[in-house]
DNA sequence: CTGAAAGCGCTTACAG
DNA sequence: CTGAAAGCGCTTACAG
């Protein structure tokens, strides 16, 4: 407002269109390559204060901005990272992606979005984004089976970190992932505190690498109270909500007539904890009187689902960031960092309590798949 | 794998580094700006039909990739677009963002994010993503009250769009949104439909264009059956799950003892719905027995919710598509788009109901605010 | 330490 | 229509 509508920043001289360096130059009475250097800091600069000092006032009374594009093409420094994400919609995947951009922006990079299955399906893009000098290195979040194979492959062009999901050793990869075993270990060990000593489990597809580890610490925790985790309690699949209403309904049809059915069952992840609890209410179960339902990650939804549910929330936030600042200092290729700090975090809601008392009362759940209405509730 | 662990690419002769438009053009026995307009594609060019092969084929070969930043710095064309989103934690947003980075990528362009809160906070990096050649264009999600008021100066440096939140009219910005009226009047009249005839709303902030615009299309539904939307059954907050919570909770309070109380609540977004789910489970109300429902914005968590959310879905996607294409297509600015294709669709699931007949049962909720197990359910 | 010169890789007026 | 030349704006060896 108050300024002329017109694109053109103002300007010095006769000349018109963006200022540059040389009109800083000018303007401060220094030489082209001085004003670069007292713009970025060169600590070898012996020009005195007021010179300096006249430099960055000229290059901020005339707006001075220095064009990227040739910056990056005599440094071959682009300001950018590009982040290679599944699925934009899932909120497990947005917390790393706000730390990465975080970290990035505090070290005046800028993200750029590229999409797995758009990079996979489209060769020329993929190319341009990984070698076009677009950008200085990439963040891929794993555990995408066919872009993970072709990550070695990036990162033979640029700097690449793979996060969240750890997968093959590689010697040119950066991993980046939590802790995933202690995760669900602490899950598992807040429902056997409750009382609970069988367990099932929803969880994502049987090779996925991030499975097995979370399996591996309900494991753990299960082992140490000489207990497991039998395989006909266990349902995989995808890592949606859908998958986990039909893994609990599977799970349901499973243990029909079973005194000693489970009495918790933990989700691979949120996603899938919310559609086991649709599902829970569908077929007349509640929880947690019936069955308690615990899920890994911690999102904004999940205090607010009815009933509230009880996670593990990760670091994903800290990975995020871990990531953009690995791969900015430059961290050699083939290291796996692991994040123990901070720790898993659990998050007790109402999702679970201690067990029914299954040996009182006959299990035998509504036959209808439909919730009764609460008998007209409060009128 | 297989590849050798450098990052440089396969090279022509003795220079190393990454392939040039040189090293296309001599390979192809062709002059570089020659080989510059094959590879653009340039209808002027009367080249053999195998000379173009020859340069296409030498560029497959060598692994041709352009280097962005030379390109734009000769042509002022940066291939990126830059997003400046709120909240990347909301699912709202991301539709949009998911449309807006589909359509990029249609026309070879990548997103570039930006974060409201950090541009503002950060001066620098405002400048740098805006006026750094940076980016050829901005797509702005509107709805952010200081942040809308620097959109006219960005517009002047930039082409921009803002979406999803009309804001002040504007020479300099083009505006793309969807058309809200619709869609609260479609909500409205689904439970008009069911047989309501009294209604609250709890939704964003009262100044909020968004508000204005969703509690218009309310208003309109009831004058059409001779129905009002009263002051005092309304709520104002923030968009958010909590906002949707307080806010159905002081409505509650509101209506203690009122035979005449709403039997059906709008919530302004999805969030504030989940918001009013959890706090109608924890004050005792049934819903939808005792209290019907409804929110604006279908996601992807509206049909897992217990019980599933009756929802309008606005095109926020399309949103995102128009939003890019309009920027690409040089359309000048203070143009403002509606749009109106696809329509609002609404999504009925099971927390709308017909009303509960107030006047047989006095309405008396559970004076404890927290929701009775069950009764032991399927035990 | 600083300045004059070179050059990053590309595209586009400009001649031919 | 095509090629030789220029030049986008910046930073960095290289002299001084």
């Amino acid at each position: 407002m108050g300024r002329p509508a017109t694109h053109d920043v103002p300007r010095q001289g006769s000349r018109s269109g963006p200022v540059r360096l040389a009109d800083v130059a000018q303007a401060a009475g220094v030489s082209r390559p001085l004003a670069s250097r007292v713009l970025n800091g060169d600590p070898a600069v012996r020009a005195a204060p007021e010179t300096k000092a006249r430099v960055l006032e000229a290059a901020d009374r005339l707006g001075y901005v220095p064009h990227v594009g040739a910056r990056s093409l005599r440094s071959s420094r682009t300001g950018l990272i590009g982040l290679v994400v599944h699925d934009l919609s899932s909120p497990i995947y947005l917390e790393l992606m706000r730390g990465a951009r975080a970290e990035a922006a505090r070290h005046n990079y800028f993200l750029v979005l590229g999409d797995v299955d758009e990079l996979l399906a489209d060769d020329d893009a993929f190319t341009i984004f990984i070698s076009g000098r677009r950008v200085d290195g990439i963040v891929v979040q794993g555990g995408h089976g066919e872009f993970d194979l072709r990550v070695d492959e990036i990162a033979h062009a640029l700097p690449t970190v793979v996060v969240n999901a750890p997968t093959a050793e590689s010697d040119t990869v950066t991993q980046v992932f939590p802790d995933e075993v202690a995760a669900t270990r602490m899950l598992t060990e807040h429902l056997l505190g409750l009382g609970h000593r069988r367990f099932g489990l929803v969880t994502g597809p049987r090779r996925s690498t991030t499975s097995l580890l979370r399996e591996k610490g309900i494991a753990a925790a299960l082992a140490d109270a000489s207990l497991e985790l039998r395989e006909e309690d266990r349902v995989h699949g995808p890592w949606t909500a859908d998958a986990g209403r039909a893994g609990l309904v599977e799970l349901i049809r499973r243990w029909d007539g079973d005194p000693q059915r489970p009495t918790a069952v933990i989700a691979g992840n949120t996603l899938i904890g919310i559609g086991m609890l649709g599902a829970a209410a569908a077929q007349g179960w509640s929880v947690p009187a019936d069955l308690s339902v615990a899920a890994v990650h911690d999102t904004w939804v999940s205090e607010h689902l009815v009933p509230a549910l009880t996670t593990v929330s990760l670091p994903l936030y800290d990975v995020g960031v871990t990531a953009v600042r690995t791969l900015l200092s430059g961290t050699p290729g083939g290291t796996r960092i692991e994040l123990s700090d901070p720790p898993p975090a659990l998050h007790p809601r109402a999702s679970t309590q201690r067990p029914p008392d299954l040996g009182r009362a006959r299990h035998d759940p509504h036959p209808s798949g439909i919730e009764k209405p609460a008998g007209g509730g409060p009128s």
